[in-house]
RNA sequence: GGUGACGUAGCCAAGUGGUAAGGCAGAGGUCUGCAAAACCUCUAUGCGGCAGUUCAAAUCUGCCCGUCACCUCCA
């Protein structure tokens, strides 16, 4: 399988640290409020991206943490009177189940902030005693960005540039407390009413960078395989990683860095500060959470995506093709009587394109094409196909769209017995040709929650 | 100012040298008592524009136009 690097800015060859087994390391929300679209990308893409490794054979060891303590979520607290812990554990409530309706598998550990304070302790320390960091006269703690060689090398900018551009407000608080302009802070002094822990430095609580270095060591070791998060991440959070998780270790941080690209709204990235956010809670209300998911893979992850209404009620439209193709599968399953194994070959050959797609840098949309082709010689040939390449074509399908994460709201009801009595009763109306009252029929089944259809072999239902 | 993306049909989107995948929407047809689903056909002589390299360019090069992002809150 290819990655896209974004260290090299190269396709390469994915090498695990040890064979059949990837530690992948992705930045979580600040849980400070509902997570909104935006957010949603990186938990579906790298959710795949974890999917399709276990997929073909690997252990995936996958660590996704949540910042619990944070600017934003401070100032919460105090407007609302209430403990920060008390903030975050709400919003990170809310995010588990915008990530669980999402369809992304729990991470195999889910570190908190808060919880490694210790680690961050520890991390800390390593850093100051390596000669990277220095505790300012106020008690915060900063790292030394322009001692660190290699300071630069994800986000590809060079630090003088960066020092020397024309970007306005340059000196937030604390720039007189800095030896050098680009030094950040690893540790806080807390200030009055702010949490805070006790450290050699005083009173204080982590920076935002550390937490990940602190909590990808302690989980994944100092060297991980694959590092993911939103593209605005790159820069300063993830370059700020490296540097205090290469200091503090004295080896490489990652070998592969995954970004995902925006989603805009209008053209225009959307951002809780921008104000122009879509929740995922007021989209999955109206539609479901699923064509969240089909929409965050119709296009490519590194592609900016825009958002609109009308892309979500084509996915929900795209989705219902699917759900048909895997009820048609279903029904011919039942129905199976006849010879031809054209099937089997056929979901030989979708699995081929799929992988090829999925090696290729994940490239989930020329995966669903590959769903999609599927689905056409699933409807074609399921009538005459016989029972054995049936069963193929359906672990096939169930396999590459459980790859994708999507799929996962089939409605496997019995239909009771009362529906079954009443289909007969339609059959024989419409045999006597009394389609009024078979169309009669109908409609009681559709009050009870039963779609009808009636093909070639006879009467489908379909539970709705 | 520095750096980096992107521009393919009505909409979304794949395709990085060999003659334009797939989905949604739309039109016509087949099947059907009707409906639904499905299947078939059609919908970009052209991939922002102009030059160039090549037997061959959406793909490579140059210039231009347009859009966006990052440059210490951000997925």
């Amino acid at each position: 399988m290819k990655i896209f690097n974004t260290l090299t800015s190269e396709k390469e060859e994915l090498i695990p640290i040890k064979e059949g087994e990837y530690r992948i390391y992705v930045c979580g929300p600040t849980v400070y409020n509902f997570i909104h679209v935006g957010n949603a990308r990186p938990i579906v893409v790298f959710d795949t991206l974890r999917r399709y490794l276990t997929y073909r054979g690997n252990n995936v060891i996958f660590v996704s943490n949540v910042t619990d303590i944070d600017d934003k979520l401070i100032t919460i607290a105090k407007n609302e009177g209430i403990p920060m812990q008390e903030v975050a554990a709400r919003y990170e409530k809310e995010y588990l189940t915008d990530a669980a309706g999402l369809n992304a598998l729990p991470p195999t550990v889910m570190p908190r902030a808060t919880e490694h304070i210790d680690e961050i302790l520890s991390i800390v320390k390593d850093i100051i005693d390596k000669g990277y960091g220095y505790v300012a006269k106020n008690g915060d703690v900063y790292f030394r960005a322009r001692k660190f060689e290699g300071y630069g090398k994800l986000s590809h900018l060079v630090l003088d540039d960066l020092s020397s551009g024309n970007r306005e407000l340059r000196s937030d608080m604390g720039e007189d407390l800095k030896e050098d302009s680009s030094d950040f802070a690893v540790w806080k002094a807390a200030k009055e009413g702010e949490p805070y822990w006790d450290s050699p430095y005083g009173k204080g609580r982590p920076g935002w960078h550390i937490e990940c270095s602190a909590m990808a060591r302690k989980h994944l070791g100092k060297t991980i395989d694959i590092h993911c998060g939103g593209q605005d991440l790159v820069f300063p959070h993830h370059e700020n990683e490296i540097a205090q998780s290469e200091c503090a270790n004295g080896c490489e941080f990652a070998h592969y860095w995954m970004h995902n690209g925006f989603l805009n709204i209008d053209n225009h990235k959307m951002s809780k500060s921008a104000n122009n956010f879509f929740t995922v809670r007021d989209i999955a209300n109206k539609f479901g959470y699923e064509p969240i998911r089909y929409f965050m893979l119709s296009g490519h992850y590194r592609s900016p995506l825009n958002y609109t209404v009308e892309l979500i009620e084509a996915c929900v439209s795209s989705l219902e093709r699917l759900y048909n193709c895997r009820e048609n599968l279903d029904f011919a399953i039942e129905k199976a009587s006849g010879e031809s194994s054209m099937l089997g070959e056929k979901a030989a050959m979708a699995k081929g394109k799929f992988n090829i797609a999925m090696d290729d840098d994940l490239n989930t949309a020329d995966a669903l094409a590959a769903i999609f082709d599927f689905v056409r010689d699933i409807n074609t040939y399921a009538p005459e196909a016989n029972l054995e390449s049936l069963q193929i074509a359906a672990d096939t399908f169930d396999d590459l769209t459980g790859v994708l994460g999507i799929l996962y709201n089939r409605k496997k009801e019995e239909a009771p017995q009362k529906v079954l009595e009443l289909v007969e009763k339609r059959t024989a109306a419409k045999r006597a040709r009394d389609f009024a009252k078979a169309d009669q029929i109908r409609d009681k089944l559709s009050a009870l929650g039963w779609a009808v259809e009636d093909t070639a072999q006879g009467p489908k239902l379909v539970k709705k």
